[in-house]
DNA sequence: TAAATATAATAAGCAAGGGTCATTATATTT
DNA sequence: AAATATAATGACCCTTGCTTATTATATTTA
């Protein structure tokens, strides 16, 4: 028997960003952009470049999130002061509000999807995904490592 | 501390369908139409309605991936003898030769992503999702059935 | 130090996956 | 018979992400 990991983590997720999206509708903001806060808030006053590579995005596929978030009053594109090609992303105080309100709808998505697991069963899955993320993160910057050894 | 499980599964499935897609290329499937594939062979001959049901899309979403399918002769629709509406999907005998190739690509995908784990790890974090899933299926069918008791 | 190369942001345009709303042809209910 | 519901689908839109190319700087190399 072939295992089904691929569908249900994807089906699991897309239920979750429906939910998401549908309680979040009146904020005006969207689970890629709450992705994008989260952790532009982990990682205040980053470039765009680097928020992209966390976010594991292209930079392009970055600057559409970054201007709604600014257009919204979220997040300020700031000139860096050593790279004039860079901006530095910084954290408006209105991002914390709408973070909080994000955060209760995420957290209750997350609960009400996840309500059939003991307490402790939650920590084991999310600790064996972390794992899954970790390993794959390792193994694309061996990859990365590996290919600047061998330049073209 | 919130958890991050939204932003795992998500991370994750996304790698998944990545991989799959550049690797299914030569082929010309996407996942999204492997995935109707799968569970086309798993309840043959139902109809597009039930299809749409079970992988938890829309009914005209799934029309598109079947016109696909249909083109690419790995599935005919059939006319109900029944229900002069209703088509029946029929799985042909390339659709198998094909599976059977993607079945490959999709396991080795998998394999990959997840080599993180013990293989008794795996077991237990399909098991975890798999209880998930089930529960989020029963949870919305009870809505359903809540529903048809309280008419409008 | 001038020239070649690399990098940060972004514009233009495309793909995959999914959706809403409306239509047509049947079924089913009233 | 008339009203309502349902199966498939057409027209068209959204979200998230991508490739390719451009501009303005930085950095490296010859």
């Amino acid at each position: 028997m072939h295992s089904k990991f691929g569908f249900l983590s994807y089906e699991i997720s897309h239920i979750i960003r429906q939910r998401f999206n549908k309680a979040a509708e009146p904020t005006g903001f969207t689970h890629a952009q709450w992705r994008a806060l989260v952790h532009l808030s982990e990682n205040q006053n980053c470039r765009q470049i680097d928020l992209a590579e966390i976010l594991e995005i292209k930079p392009i596929t970055l600057v559409k999130q970054i201007d709604l978030l600014e257009e919204a009053g979220l997040v300020r594109r700031n000139k860096d002061s050593e790279d004039r090609r860079a901006y530095r992303l910084e954290l408006l105080p209105k991002a914390h509000a709408v973070m909080q309100q994000l955060w209760e709808i995420a957290d209750a998505v997350e609960a009400q999807v996840l309500k059939a697991l003991a307490v402790e069963e939650q920590h084991t899955l999310n600790a064996l995904l972390e794992r899954i993320k970790t390993d794959i993160n390792a193994k694309s910057s061996s990859e990365e490592l590996l290919g600047s050894m061998v330049p073209p």
